[in-house]
DNA sequence: ATATCATATTGACTTTTTTAGATTTGAAGC
DNA sequence: GCTTCAAATCTAAAAAAGTCAATATGATAT
């Protein structure tokens, strides 16, 4: 059973790593086939095919097959979990504040 | 020299861990000591500085020597810095869509 | 200056992640 | 059916990240 925090650590996962990012990046100017992606990047076909894997069960990418092809895309919904996620990790939480913030 | 995208990466490194979210939402209470996370997390004094480093190198949290004693903090600065990257990172690019999505 | 205490760094080790060729799967066309 | 092509999976190896005891550093107190 994954704690919450290994569920929001998979999430960030998904921009920590220099090829995803530039993934990301081309994906920032609309859906792309995996085709593309290996020309433009440059890497072996299972490599892609490791980090799109990666992208899409962070839920940050969808891919949409279609016949022989997958196509990808950055999603809406995924991106907004993370932003929401984001904020939620690095937002003081009011209520708690002012607790002890040293021993003695 | 570092590429952006190896920069960009080392922000979301800080919260790519268990351990580190786990101190994250510690310090969401307000600032604690090193003396206080060693003991709420339950690790050797090695590992928390381990991931401090990671955690105010990214920008993420800010630390402040008062004598033997640091104390840490969750960086408004740092914070609102990634939450620009994550969405700069997940948003489209209006001027390059509509481009070539497949070969041929 | 010596002792003490808190944190940082080192080094050896383990675990996890990434890489890339080989193989398999699965859909389309013949 | 068989062939072809795209993508996923397997496998082993390399690289990177995390762990933790031991040691070093740096500030305070006596």
């Amino acid at each position: 059973m994954a704690t919450a925090y290994e569920e929001h650590a998979k999430v960030f996962k998904a921009f920590c790593d220099e090829k995803r990012l530039r993934i990301l990046e081309l994906l920032r100017s609309g859906e792309k086939c995996a085709c593309v992606l290996i020309e433009q990047l440059d890497i072996p076909q299972s490599s892609l095919s490791y980090h799109m894997k990666i992208l899409c069960e962070s839920g940050i990418v969808d891919s949409r097959p279609e016949g022989k092809w997958t196509h990808y895309k950055i999603s809406d919904k995924g991106s907004n979990e993370a932003m929401v996620l984001l904020k939620a990790i690095t937002t003081p939480n009011a209520a708690a504040e002012e607790s002890i913030s040293y021993k003695r």
